[in-house]
DNA sequence: TTTATAATTGCAACAAGGTGCAATAAAGAT
DNA sequence: ATCTTTATTGCACCTTGTTGCAATTATAAA
């Protein structure tokens, strides 16, 4: 629970609502979206503002608590320690390939040489279309 | 005006706001928010519904007259003949450098290797720190 | 030129996400 | 245990984008 830490360091406050946003996104295995956050955490403490939520999640994602990415247009967050990866996403279908992250390496070096840029490769998501529907277009 | 040509095999129909949205698109050079588009439109033609507007460059894209990608969490759009290229954007300072295709050549390549996944790689946006920046920062 | 028909428009309502502000509550000082 | 300060909450409202539906209009046929 290191985050609780973190807040705390950085001078924020350790409200009821923080807590409980931060351990619904420790307990979740893979992502949640913005959406399920809200249903989970005014399941468990009704009343909770949706901007609060918001906040929070922008707070966590700020002190590295939390990585958030898009997918689908809806934002999605999830904890931490689950190590960075990416997702490929069929444009056709709609399924969701995960892959590691060495595989965006070279980009990476190269558009630091080229033009000095430092990508922020974290959870990005890759459109495409996937192998079979590839397949069964041709 | 190959547009209104391609719009027509397809069976839609030339409506005076699909015109006047087809060449508003063509007369920009770079992107267009989809803000732009909507108060260019409204402009010349009062009354026309954003729905509409939205409704139209989604055809418009499908057709492959028009390309679309997301900026800031804003939708912008560019006419096809500008040639693909990738924008690099410093989440720091907001500056957006324009980037030519070739260097996602490589990732392509392996995706297709890896997982058999073919990216859509046009005009993506790509997240960062810029040169500048990261200077500043050291 | 009129008519038939299917596509398109505008509208109203909705969803996700974000913001300014007054009321509230956490955390340290007394 | 109480007070003070400052961050945080909830609220109301805004923005971008989307959708169902009745009214309208482009188009092609008669």
């Amino acid at each position: 629970m290191s985050c609780m830490a973190t807040l705390k360091e950085k001078g924020l406050k350790l409200t009821p609502q923080r807590i409980l946003i931060t351990d619904i996104i420790h307990d979740a295995r893979g992502h949640l979206t913005a959406g399920e956050i809200i249903g989970r955490v005014q399941a468990k403490m009704p009343g909770v503002n949706k901007s609060t939520i918001y906040r929070t999640l922008d707070i966590l994602e700020e002190a590295g608590c939390v990585y958030k990415s898009e997918l689908d247009n809806e934002l999605v967050y999830h904890h931490d320690d689950k190590g960075h990866h990416h997702h490929l996403k069929c444009t056709q279908c709609g399924k969701i390939v995960d892959c590691d992250e060495t595989i965006l390496e070279p980009l990476h070096n190269s558009l630091i040489k080229k033009y000095g840029f430092h990508v922020d490769f974290k959870h990005m998501v890759i459109n495409g279309i996937c192998a079979e529907c590839e397949n069964k277009n041709n």
